[in-house]
DNA sequence: TAGTATATTAACCATATGGTTAAACCAATT
DNA sequence: AATTGGTTTAACCATATGGTTAATATACTA
């Protein structure tokens, strides 16, 4: 018999899928009971409304994103090595999840004071930001002499950019060109180089 | 009076504001009707149904999207000037219709088979797309001996990025910090130089 | 085994919402 | 002034949806 604790992975898992697909007003509680196999009660007897609900998920999703980037910044070789294993991770990240940065997009650009308390709270809660990682690296690399004197905040900006607007941008291509997956797979490798190339370029002695 | 026209433009302005905040299933028919002051009837005898009411929001958001990039992108002086004149421009616009981006990126990866082809076909419409302008102006630049020889789309795909993706991080940007107006604008042409100076540096001889 | 607390279900409810109806209004034409 | 055609309104309807109720099943405990 499954227990509580599967069972509310279960409807939170499923709750996850149909509220990054359809977003917050777009989902519905029948569709996500559908999703987790379950009677539509046992959401609201587990998470009391679809607005907890939808918060949970929230919370989860930033988690997630946040540790995935956290732990591709870890990397103790050389910061050239390092960059371009961190434009590698992160692309593969931002490919698997590419639902998820339009949905955090537009739901955190459109929730209201009580969603942001809560966005902020999450991250708060979870200590470094991202940023702050990259930023001692960085900041060690100029120390060790192994790039110029750069700004860090700046170069995060730049690297971040290059990295998540192929994604952003990648509805769009696949709306306009029918590329097949391994075609993709192929775009987003000589991206990949291409960002690679311009940032290093950017910072080398 | 009012004439026939100006209230379906009233609409349609009302439509495109409720749109573009709460996305096509958050917004309320009725909440459009007061927007523009008309009555709720009004919205189904001009436009038959939010379906194609939402259809007409989007292909004018679509074709003002694509004008401005366009305009942005006519532009006489020499290669340098126009690079620094069209981030200007474009950092100008994103900021105006910083919703607008959002809201383009959640529903163009949202819409089913139809709402593709609707949104294929307005930009087939328009003509030579931004992407066509800009690589026309690289390829003279490179031609005139202005900058080194370079990958057009590679050199669009960074633009684009550099530009775009300091508007996507700008609900965050604004979440995490309380800055204001006046401090924003400056973060703005901050960031407007370094983008500058990376890409310059990037092609100039 | 009886009793109790917890988990699960089907049926139901109140409200919100997209859409319709039919009557009223208004401007132009005869 | 009367007629006609288009325009606008308030009231209404059917349905979808978030949420609730009350009954049933299950697991645990005395």
């Amino acid at each position: 018999m499954t227990n509580e604790k599967d069972i509310q992975k279960n409807i939170l898992n499923a709750a996850t899928k149909v509220f990054i697909a359809k977003g917050k007003s777009g989902a519905r509680m029948q569709e996500i009971a559908d999703e987790a196999g379950v009677n539509k009660m046992l959401l609201h007897y587990y998470f009391k409304t679809k607005e907890l609900l939808f918060e949970e998920v929230l919370k989860n999703t930033l988690t997630d994103l946040y540790y995935s980037v956290v732990e591709i910044s870890y990397n103790t070789n050389s910061f050239k090595d390092t960059l371009e294993v961190f434009i590698d991770k992160h692309f593969e990240y931002l490919y698997k999840q590419r639902d998820v940065l339009g949905f955090l997009l537009w739901e955190v650009s459109h929730t209201g004071q009580d969603m942001q308390q809560l966005i902020t709270q999450t991250f708060q809660k979870l200590g470094n930001t991202p940023l702050d990682a990259l930023t001692k690296k960085v900041n060690e690399a100029i120390a060790n002499g192994e790039i110029k004197k750069i700004q860090p905040l700046d170069f995060a900006f730049n690297l971040f950019s290059l990295n998540v607007f192929f994604f952003i941008a990648f509805p769009f291509i696949e709306l306009f060109s029918n590329i097949n997956d391994s075609e993709k797979q192929l775009l987003m490798e000589q991206r990949k180089k291409e960002v690679f190339r311009i940032l290093w370029n950017d910072i080398k002695l």
